[in-house]
RNA sequence: GGGCGGUUAGCUCAGUUGGUUAGAGCGCAUGCUUGACAUGCAUGAGGUCGUAGGUUCAAAUCCUAUACCGCCCA
């Protein structure tokens, strides 16, 4: 017997250990495979509510595949987030032992990371498992795993070979705190109050000089030139002349580009080529020297004279008050500036000339346009095709190498006899140029990304040919945040049609991403980071991965509440007592039929909404409207399966024999066939509950269930089918609604006129043709509306008893005799009321279809309001006629 | 500056080929220890679908403009 109340605890733990006893989770059956790389979690932290939202987004792709019978794989693992790593470690040795990394060494290091990634990969795999996916923990990978490594290696000097990587000193994104340069993804701008800096540039052989505003005074420091509009009448003059350096004295040119916006701060721009990447493209243009003001560590550089050493912001401070005692300054004033600031660690990022490793990515950009646009892969939803295309057509070479040490080491050799550099698979002995054994690494590891770029082959074995990939890859379905469609998703499709010749999925659906209940981004700094485990502990897994999947639609954001999590822990509480309901019920029921059984109106009913609700779920599917489908689900179960039918279904077991019988048969089919198309939802609680059904209905005599007989457990059952639509079907679901309608209109009347709840009432009902429809559903009636069986009179014409209520419901009448409860007056007045309405309906159908509507819309529209105001008409009349007769 | 999304009931959100009385959950009101469930049952109130135009027999849905909020790119 079950509990009372379904209690998550002691089952979650137990049924995914089952799975994964019993192997579910891999790839089993036939056909064309249904397949997944998970987006690997960085090790950086433990998994917050937005990695809940991509588990329970696959997971319910992937166990519904499953279900569908296919070789299903999702493929786990975990990103060694370079970056991120790092500068969490650093956090923490510096808070724990004051030390620092430099300190401590590139192995100890390297040490303390695998240590890290050991405590937090394991933390993450657990919080995979309490969330219940159903990856194939054997296939599991990790970035930095040898066969990941050897991945990368591959890459880099296959890319090498190509002429697609290159090295050299360009203008870089660096960040001073982290020592390392970042790609233009990781910089984030962010709009800041700052201020504009105005001074004066002093021009050889001229008394004036050209003011100059600028929002960094300290790169001065480096400036190779100042810039005028060639049309701008105020500086035409100077155009050729030599200025000086505030401070320094250096002589720079002055010289004409049409880049200046005149209409900006002066209209005279100073040029710094070594410190901003507008500069720099000028730079380029007028061949002008570079000067690299600053150190790595954005402290000045022997290039800033007296300002050797400072931190770049003392050095604006010293500086600005050098150039006013030497009357240089004019004004400042406030201004709102684009700030760039570390995607990491927030700190303002530097642009600097530095000697880094890039992707020439032009010739791979191009082939991943192509897939979109050939439609070879889709994305889900489609708005996000702009997105990809605006950034792949203007798509910059990537920095790929970055200072850091948890990373793979870039696979390239530098010679110390002949300064050769040499980039190959493995370590060479000797230098291939010189021969030389004084062969060095290069020391800077990759970007992360890079890596990832590979993810959805090296995980399958590549560059090695596999039995995995041959038979995995390309996988079917990416399934990220939109948020890293650049960082990741552009990346995969570039690097996968480079290195494997194919597409590396064909479809790529997006979430959105989540916030708080009050619309704002998760974030640690906010401190509204909601935790995934406390949420299970509260409300249990499937409320949370219901809340989830059910709270919006495809790409669209969705804000968390308390609130939808007690609503989906109540649904699980819901299905969890109706199946205590069913399970009772079928216990009582004869195990074999007398005759042939009939079905009643509600058996008809139930079964035909189950094959509807079934295909409009594949509809939605079909359609990745996942959440759409579950919200389907939900208000089936318990809008109609619960609410009707099982209330029902307690009379018609009661009444024994075959009725009983054919009962059981329908609980038991509508039951198991809502656990299967919930177990993509909620996983935990309709597993639970398919063995409890099974294990009754086995243990039975009338021996239910589905005609393949059971499955071993629900994740490896069969989806639900509901064939071809039959005419029955709507007719059954139409026929239905009279007694719904007459139920609900007696059970408001009783409502209103303050009718006791468990009190029983007569009835008489003025059913006409649907006298006999309505006699064989008298004890629904009865049942559902607490009417007394004895005084219920269901006939074709009949007068309406003394006092009583009168309810016109469709075809049909039903008068409630309620002596002593009733107002006349107010009878009258709520079916005048009431008739109004009607006549209402009747006008503006009847206007409506006297118009071009019955001429232009379609048949079957037309038909529908014309029976509309038919049945209008008709309630019209019937009012019409009850209020005569109560005059 | 360019692009995208959102604006629907008090709150959070659905509403995907335009079909005529716009749905759900939560909240609210009223009444219920009905033999599965108070994590529940019944009944009800509550919306000029941001604004202004347009297309159409028909617009929450398509088009144009606009306001506000958010995001992405520069």
């Amino acid at each position: 017997m079950l509990a009372k109340a379904y209690d998550f605890r002691p089952v979650e733990r137990r049924l995914y250990a089952e799975w994964e006893r019993a192997g579910y989770f891999r790839p089993m059956g036939v056909g064309t495979p249904f397949v997944i790389s998970m987006p690997p979690p960085n090790i950086t932290d433990r998994l917050h509510v937005g990695h809940a939202m991509f588990v329970a987004t696959e997971d319910l792709m992937i166990r519904h595949a499953r279900m569908t019978g296919v070789p299903t794989l999702w493929l786990p693992g975990t990103d060694h987030a370079s970056i991120a790593t790092e500068l969490q470690i650093e956090k923490e040795l510096m808070a724990s032992e004051g030390t620092s990394r430099r300190e401590l060494g590139r192995e100890a290091f390297l040490e303390r990371a695998w240590e890290w990634k050991r405590k937090y990969g394991g933390i993450i795999t657990e919080q995979l498992r309490r969330l219940g996916a159903s990856c194939d923990w054997e296939r599991e990978r990790f970035t930095l795993d040898e066969g990941l490594s050897r991945a990368v290696a591959e890459a880099f000097v296959r890319l090498h070979e190509r002429g697609l990587i290159y090295r050299g000193d360009y203008l870089i994104n660096w960040s001073p705190g982290l020592q390392t340069a970042v790609s233009d993804l990781e910089v984030e701008y962010t709009e800041e109050q700052a201020t504009l800096y105005y001074f004066k540039y002093r021009v050889d052989g001229f008394e004036q000089h050209i003011p100059v505003a600028t929002t960094r005074p300290e790169t001065i420091m480096g400036d190779t030139a100042v810039a005028v509009h060639p049309a701008d009448e105020r500086y035409h003059k100077f155009i050729g002349a030599t200025a000086r350096v505030p401070i320094l004295d250096r002589p720079i040119p002055v010289i004409a580009d049409e880049y200046v916006d005149r209409e900006f701060g002066s209209g005279a721009l100073k040029v710094t080529p070594g410190h901003d990447p507008a500069d720099y493209q000028i730079g380029l243009r007028h061949n002008l020297p570079i000067v690299n003001a600053m150190k790595p560590d954005a402290t000045m550089s022997e290039a800033a004279g007296p300002y050797a050493g400072l931190d770049r912001y003392d050095c604006r401070e010293r500086l600005w008050a050098d150039m006013q005692a030497a009357g240089l300054t004019i004004r400042t004033e406030p201004y709102l500036q684009q700030v760039p600031r570390s995607q990491r660690g927030g700190e303002i990022i530097e642009p600097m000339i530095s000697r880094q490793w890039f992707v020439r990515m032009q010739p791979l950009a191009e082939p991943a346009l192509e897939a979109v646009r050939e439609g070879r892969i889709r994305i889900v939803p489609e708005r996000f095709t702009k997105v990809y295309f605006n950034w792949l057509e203007n798509i910059r070479d990537w920095c790929i190498s970055r200072q850091l040490w948890w990373g793979h080491r870039i696979p390239a050799w530098h010679c110390g006899a002949c300064g050769e550099i040499t980039v190959a698979r493995q370590a060479a002995e000797r230098c291939p140029h010189c021969g030389s054994t004084s062969l060095e690494q290069d020391p800077d590891v990759l970007d992360t990304w890079f890596s990832s770029g590979l993810w959805p082959f090296s995980t399958l074995g590549w560059p090695e040919d596999t039995p995995d990939l041959r038979n995995f890859y390309p996988t079917t379905l990416m399934e990220t945040g939109y948020d890293i469609l650049f960082f990741w998703v552009a990346r995969m499709i570039m690097m996968g049609l480079e290195f494997t010749g194919q597409v590396p999925f064909t479809t790529i659906y997006l979430h959105g991403l989540i916030r708080d209940e009050r619309g704002r981004k998760m974030s640690k700094t906010l401190g509204n980071v909601i935790d995934p485990l406390e949420v299970m502990d509260e409300y249990g897994t499937d409320a949370l991965r219901f809340a989830l999947l059910t709270g919006s639609g495809p790409g669209n954001d969705l804000s968390l509440s308390p609130e939808r999590l007690a609503a989906g822990r109540n649904f699980a509480n819901k299905l969890w007592n109706a199946g205590r309901l069913i399970l009772g019920a079928i216990a009582a029921v004869p195990g074999t039929p007398d005759g042939k059984p009939t079905r009643t109106a509600a058996d008809v009913w139930i079964l035909s909404r189950l094959n509807q609700v079934i295909r409009e779920a594949d509809r939605l599917f079909a359609g990745h409207q996942y959440g759409e489908a579950g919200r389907e689900i939900h208000e089936f179960f318990w809008g109609e399966f619960a609410d009707w039918y099982l209330e029902l279904s307690k009379i018609q077991t009661e009444a024994g024999g075959d009725r009983a019988w054919l009962t059981g048969r329908v609980l038991v089919h509508v039951y198991h066939n809502c656990l299967r198309l919930l177990h993509p939802y909620m996983p935990f609680v309709t597993e639970e509950l398919y063995g409890a059904l099974k294990s009754a209905c086995e243990a039975h005599p009338a021996g239910y269930g589905p005609k393949r007989g059971w499955e071993p457990a629900l994740i490896v059952a069969k989806w639900a089918e509901a064939g071809p639509e039959e005419p029955w079907e709507q007719e059954g679901v139409t026929a239905f609604r009279i007694v719904q309608d007459l139920v609900t209109a007696i059970r408001n009347a009783r409502a209103e006129k303050g009718v006791e709840a468990r009190r029983r009432i007569g009835a008489a009902i003025r059913a006409g043709e649907q006298t006999e429809f309505l006699e064989s559903n008298r004890a629904a009636l009865a049942w559902l509306a607490r009417l007394d069986p004895d005084q219920l009179r269901i006939e074709a014409a009949l007068e309406a008893p003394p006092n009583s209520v009168r309810l016109v419901v469709g075809p049909a009448e039903a008068f409630l005799p309620l002596a002593g409860m009733l107002d006349l007056d107010a009878e009258r007045r709520r079916i005048a009321k009431q008739w109004d309405g009607a006549k209402h309906e009747v006008q503006r159908l009847e206007g409506l279809l006297a118009g071009e509507f019955a001429q232009r819309a379609p048949h079957a529209v037309v038909a529908r309001e014309q029976a509309k105001l038919d049945a209008a008409r008709e309630t019209a009349g019937k009012l019409a006629a009850q209020l005569k007769d109560l005059e």
